[in-house]
DNA sequence: ATTATTTATCGTAATATTGCGATAATGGGA
DNA sequence: TCCCATTATCGCAATATTACGATAAATAAT
């Protein structure tokens, strides 16, 4: 126990889930729109912009990385960090296909 | 620790994260898709089309229920649980706004 | 070479989540 | 009234997440 039941959801659930997951925690929307104000990447300037640990915003980094959301290049002694475009868009599909899959009926309880 | 540090981010971005993680489990996107395909609601017919047991049903959709995603009305000795059209709508515009707050820009590392 | 800057990783503590069996609570029908 | 069906809640065990200090690793500058 504690573990999700992977096996009992399509693989496109999961993977749905897995990606909301990423998004779904509010240092990681803070850090998504830090990353899309700036268009041009950060890094470190994260962990000034909000109150969070260089350990943590580190770790927020990779889970969102480890998803594909965002893409990280080594630029001298720092790393650059931005949007991965396809994955961003691809994720904004997937959902706008669940929320408009629902048709508004008034036939409900 | 363990906690969240809530009041480093804003209220929007509290909610945002909120609901987003309401939806980001495989089981809860499963019932969000069950609910919309019986159109009508249904209850207790989701543990049997998910292979979960009833306990864990229940919660999940306290879990949606609570951040007013879907509503239940009692009807007779069943609950009848369907989507709540403003709350779900209000959480794919806010979703989009996110999505599209990022401009494509090839400016980027 | 040494030092400073930047980021990743490790280890740990606190808390949250997931899943389920057992049990309560509610209302319908015999 | 007594059962049956349905759903909620409690309590628990296993695991995951969050946050951070300490430390390592890598590169730039002196």
């Amino acid at each position: 126990m504690g573990t999700t039941k992977v096996e009992a959801y399509t693989e496109a659930q999961n993977l749905l889930a897995a990606q909301l997951k990423a998004i779904a925690h509010p240092a990681r929307i803070a850090i998504l729109q830090e990353l899309i104000k700036a268009n041009a990447c950060i890094c470190g300037d994260l962990v000034s912009e909000l109150g969070l640990a260089q350990a943590t915003i580190s770790q927020h980094l990779k889970e969102l990385k480890s998803v594909g959301l965002i893409q990280g290049t080594i630029e001298g002694t720092s790393i650059c960090y931005c949007i991965e475009p396809k994955a961003w868009h691809s994720l904004q599909k997937k959902v706008n296909e669940l929320f408009n899959s629902y048709k508004e009926l008034n036939t409900c309880c």
